[in-house]
DNA sequence: CTTATATATTTAACATGTTAACAAAATTGC
DNA sequence: GCAATTTTGTTAACATGTTAAATATATAAG
């Protein structure tokens, strides 16, 4: 019995907020779960997060990343990262080494075993981005991707 | 010194997973963030996250509401909304009280205090809203709901 | 060379996300 | 009516998000 489709019950106190079903954020939250939803089940069965995931997707193509390009690369905070990197390396995905040159810094590199998830996962990964372009539609993908960017950086 | 933006330095190993920076989850995660920052500060403020936000704000716009009503219009989880449900309550912000026609619901209102909050917290995050939808455009803030909600919805 | 400042990462503390299991109440089938 | 099933909400356990503070190393100022 929640029918407030009636645009007339809206607007009748200005201090009420915007309304909830046309809020960017939650638009966004709304979608991007959407998303996930294809995806977390199959990482699932491969017993890895949609984080961790992320993070030796990254090494795979950019090789050896130090911990501050990850969390820039992989959107994750530092302090998340910090937990992510120590589970992974306690599963043998990923070796951890100090920089040489900066002994702050930590070099993250993709273990065989990392490699051979990539393996498994990749594919299945693909061919649901795939199906999910198909569905929405490949030019809408890209139009989408556009207009998320230009939100993201609108404060640069 | 990343300028991976050459084109050519993708699709030399198919087993490799799709161009991070062009992949919907982060493309998606990445503007709700960006958004998001122009509102927790002032949340934060207010001494309130974006969740029990959310909570209060339905709240004060629909009156009495359930938890499984709540979950699904806020976007919370059951179980976090049991903890965030359980904190409003502490601080005094909501009241909640057992449904006499079934016993398993928990409906939720809004408590004075509550009230007090959205009266403080509603004409900023308009503010901040409004200056958002300025920004990027009104018009093509509509787009991007649309083509959201499309996403959202191309499971059901 | 030494102090002050800046940067990279970690730790701490708390809130939320996520899945599974559970408890309690309602509904269905017989 | 009553057992089986479904629905609602909670609890548990672990991963991540979020902010602040701490630590260690590097760089700049003097």
């Amino acid at each position: 019995m929640s029918r407030d489709k009636n645009p007339d019950d809206l607007g009748h106190d200005a201090l009420l907020p915007h309304n909830t079903r046309r809020s960017l954020p939650i638009a966004l939250l709304r979608a991007r779960e959407a998303v996930m939803a294809h995806f977390r089940p199959m990482l699932a069965r491969h017993d890895i997060t949609e984080q961790q995931w992320r993070v030796i997707r990254i090494l795979a193509e950019a090789g050896r990343v130090d911990a501050s390009e990850m969390a820039d690369k992989a959107f994750i905070l530092a302090p998340s990262l910090t937990r992510i990197i120590r589970s992974l390396e306690e599963r043998g995905l990923i070796s951890k080494h100090k920089d040489a040159d900066d002994g702050r810094r930590v070099l993250l590199e993709i273990a065989p075993e990392g490699m051979r998830v990539i393996a498994d996962v990749s594919p299945e990964s693909r061919a649901i981005y795939e199906q999910l372009e198909t569905r929405y539609g490949r030019e809408r993908v890209e139009v989408l991707l556009d207009m998320l960017d230009e939100l993201a950086t609108l404060n640069d």
